[in-house]
RNA sequence: GGUCCCAUCGUCUAGCGGUCUAGGACGUGGCCCUCUCAAGGCUAAAACACGGGUUCGAUUCCCGUUGGGACCGCCA
């Protein structure tokens, strides 16, 4: 590859960005970081009744979030429209380029009509042949596709694909408003913005040889083309609402880390070997279409919350620490703007880091290492907090007193004593301390969450406990 | 309806003519570890859609069938 690599990933603000979207982002991404290419943003945003810029700063929220930096853009195609302009009059002048005066309305109707007698419903032409202008009507722009001959689209993933011309109806590359439509704006701008590779969605292969026609029409070698599979919902069919959330910023507030979700979606389609889990680093290093898959994947967001756990359980307590702090106020774990103790919390966390699967998750667990007052599962207390358990609480409370430092082995060491001199097993002791000092019966290591928890809080929480039998 | 694409365990995939009694991962079951829950280790069940060719030999190549998907917009 001797010409440098330069890749777009060109969204309509028409939404938030979506899995879909970031797959088609990440690997137009990665392809220009292997290459060390540019990697171009472009909004694609003629059709003003359906775009917002809410949406493109949703759309750029998503990219940054994921950490999809773009190097050139983001540009927008409402303001090249003069661009587009001076293109389409160069169609018409040389004839390749005719005004169609058919109403969208009648376009509509016959579209229909043909469907319905099993016809192709494609444009008849009816308006090549004008010489006259219709009065009284704005016409749109039609391209004038040869009839003729076939069309080929040479595919980096799929190899050569081969249209008949005459299948191509004239599309509509001006509308009737005078803005331009996708199918012009996309081979302009490619053009213009010197994209040597057109990555994107297979839904986009049909409009190829439209587009490859175009780029003939204007006397441009086209681009290299590559179209990667879909991603599906459960039922097979295209990924929506339906299957849950889409939305990239959704999975953010679920608790998701962008390097999982990342890791998720390039194997969809991707594979290196038997590799699973990859590092930013080895993503680029290693990304090549010629491991990219031609079927369409299937979501599953199960194996997402593994590897979403793999990514938390790898993280550094300290950074996991300082990005659970939303999510703690979020969880109403901690008051909105309230402080702690990092430190103290990148301990906490450490204890219950391989327990998430997601940062909500771990938000909710650190509730009692957090909060001056827990509750007791009312199970958890009928069956740990009894009689039974009463005399070795009280030993044990008695003991941890005059335990100057809750450290792990010097609370074993109390423990195995306790549970020595009662003659008990270990379970009979860390149960009921469990549910005395975090309300549940599930939580990391006795001795972890003590050490954690501190001397203050497990006595006040262990006499609480005691209390609550008597 | 037309055109195009696709087809290995439930799901993501490895496989690029013999190494396949088809490998890995998620999920599921069992066992181990164990103060609970996780994590981890071991283990089990689980797939080449079907039919023709080509070949000494097809999961792998070709054709067809079936099944799924996409597109056929004055959406992108």
């Amino acid at each position: 590859m001797s010409d440098t690599v330069r890749v777009r990933f060109a969204p309509s603000p028409t939404g938030h960005l979506h899995i879909g979207g970031a797959r088609t982002a990440l690997f137009n991404w990665l392809y220009a970081r292997h290459f060390g290419g540019a990697f171009v943003l472009r909004i694609e945003d003629t059709d003003r009744t359906r775009s917002t810029d809410e949406y493109i700063d949703a759309i750029i929220e998503g990219m940054t979030w994921l950490g999809l930096d773009w190097d050139e853009g983001p540009f927008r195609q409402m303001d090249r429209f003069d661009l587009y302009r001076s293109y389409v009059e160069r169609l018409v002048q040389e004839g390749r380029a005719y005004y169609c005066y058919c109403s969208a309305e009648d376009l509509e109707a016959r579209r229909q009509k043909a469907m319905a007698e099993g016809k192709s419903p494609a444009y008849d032409g009816r308006c090549r042949r004008l010489t006259e202008p219709v009065a009284g009507v704005t016409p749109a722009v039609r391209f004038r596709m040869p009839q003729i001959g076939q069309t080929v689209v040479d595919d980096l993933i799929r190899g050569k694909v081969v249209f008949d011309n005459a299948q191509l109806d004239d599309l509509i590359i001006v509308r009737s408003d005078g803005t331009p439509t996708y199918n012009l704006t996309v081979v302009v701008d490619d053009v213009d913005m010197k994209i040597t590779h057109v990555i994107r969605g297979d839904d986009h292969l049909n409009n190829t040889p439209k587009q490859i026609q175009l780029y003939e029409a204007f006397g441009y070698s086209v681009p290299k083309f590559a179209h990667l599979p879909m991603i599906l919902g459960s039922d097979k069919t295209r990924l929506s609402k339906r299957h849950g959330a889409t939305s990239v910023m959704a999975y953010h507030e679920m608790g998701y880390l962008p390097e999982a979700l990342l890791n998720y979606l390039v194997r969809l389609g991707w594979s290196y070997g038997d590799q699973e889990v990859f590092s930013r680093d080895e993503l680029t290093r290693y990304f090549s279409f010629e491991n990219v898959g031609k079927a369409a994947a299937v979501f599953n967001p199960e194996k997402l919350l593994w590897l979403n756990q793999q990514y938390i359980m790898a993280m550094a307590p300290e950074a996991l620490a300082k990005m659970i702090v939303p999510f703690l106020a979020r969880e109403k774990v901690i008051a909105e703007g309230g402080s702690l103790d990092m430190a103290w919390l990148g301990r906490a966390v450490k204890t219950l880091q391989e327990r998430a699967k997601t940062l909500v998750e771990l938000a909710r667990s650190l509730r009692y290492y957090i909060v001056e007052d827990i509750d007791f599962d009312p199970k958890a207390k009928e069956k740990f907090l009894n009689e039974k358990g009463l005399p070795l609480l009280k030993e044990l409370h008695a003991e941890l007193l005059g335990l100057a430092e809750f450290t792990h082995d010097g609370l074993e060491g109390v423990f195995k004593a306790v549970v020595a001199k009662h003659g008990v097993k270990l379970g009979a002791l860390a149960q009921p301390v469990r549910v005395a000092v975090t309300g549940g019966t599930e939580s990391p290591g006795i001795y972890e969450v003590l050490e954690v928890l501190g001397k203050e809080k497990t006595l006040k929480r262990i006499e609480k406990a005691i209390a609550a039998i008597g």
